[in-house]
DNA sequence: ATTATTATTGAGAATCTATTGCAATAATAA
DNA sequence: TTATTATTGCAATAGATTCTCAATAATAAT
């Protein structure tokens, strides 16, 4: 199931009416793997034959959510942004605090963790978000000093 | 060194001026231990002798998170909400989606992944964010549906 | 201690994100 | 084809944060 048939199997199931305002909406925000936001969305319908309502897109959000089809990634410079939930396997984000960039990673260990709590609270762990932050190769270089670390492990943080 | 006092050397320091308004707020702030917003900080200091405009507040927030007495832990509720950073060992949060409660805890492992990462990318990981989402002991038991795994392992995720 | 410099304050205006009310429209079911 | 009512677009609104500006006050220099 695409994203497109996903949304609207859900739709039905909710009772909910499907409109092609919200398919093409959904086909925008499918059209790239990219992280994206409310605003960016809208000026790229508003630039192509089909604008739609901010206000749609705002309920849309929502139901995309809902449905599987994306999540919330980060809030950032004043306002939520988004990524694909179908067709992308959980990741987790590096931040780099010099240029911005945010890197995706893949990373098992933090199954391990959400293990862990969930056995010693006894409580059932459903997901979770990581992120790191620091700086990205380029930047270390733009800014002389090179990676503190290379092949020896970095010692007492604080 | 206090809270009073690293700010003061901090204002020194980058040559701004420390003043009354900027002190009565870090006393409130590290009145507690617990995470707070910008609003409800405005209103404790208003509901004491000293009242200080939210202009203020909003100001100051920035000069402490400079100054590495607080950071952001997360953006809800339509706002941001900060925690301690002087006097509290960096711990990692799970949320209830139940009950919305917040329990922090410690985890080393994180480290080991900040590392691992920091090596296969040549990146420098300065510091990681995580959150952990689930239901508490308390909200499991209110749904009826007990944990699903006790002592054995939760298998397949996705 | 006095004065000069200029960062900071408070009040309100402005901005920005997100939500909501409402009349017109259109998707579904009968 | 008709009836029902969810959805749309627009504008109004709410809420958080930033900004403007005149008055104030913290520091540095007399
Ligand atoms: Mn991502
Ligand atoms: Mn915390
Ligand atoms: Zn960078
Ligand atoms: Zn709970």
């Amino acid at each position: 199931m695409n994203e497109i048939e996903v949304f609207r199997k859900y739709v039905k199931e909710s009772g909910l009416r499907n409109t092609p305002e919200r398919e093409v909406i959904i086909e925008e925000i499918f059209l790239t793997h990219d992280h994206f936001d409310v605003d960016t969305l809208y000026l790229c319908l508003k630039n192509k034959k089909c604008s739609i309502s901010k206000a749609s897109i705002y309920r849309t959000i929502p139901l995309l959510i809902e449905s599987g089809l994306i999540k919330e990634v980060f809030f950032e410079d004043g306002h939520m942004h988004y990524e694909h939930v179908l067709g992308h396997e959980h990741h987790c984000h590096f931040r780099c605090l010099g240029c911005g960039k945010i890197i995706e990673f893949k990373e098992d260990e933090v199954m391990d963790i959400e293990k862990k709590f969930s056995r010693s609270h006894g409580f059932e762990v459903t997901g979770h978000k990581l992120e790191l932050f620091g700086y990205c190769r380029e930047c270390l270089k733009k800014e002389g000093k090179d990676r503190r670390v290379s092949t020896v492990d970095r010692v007492d943080r604080n």
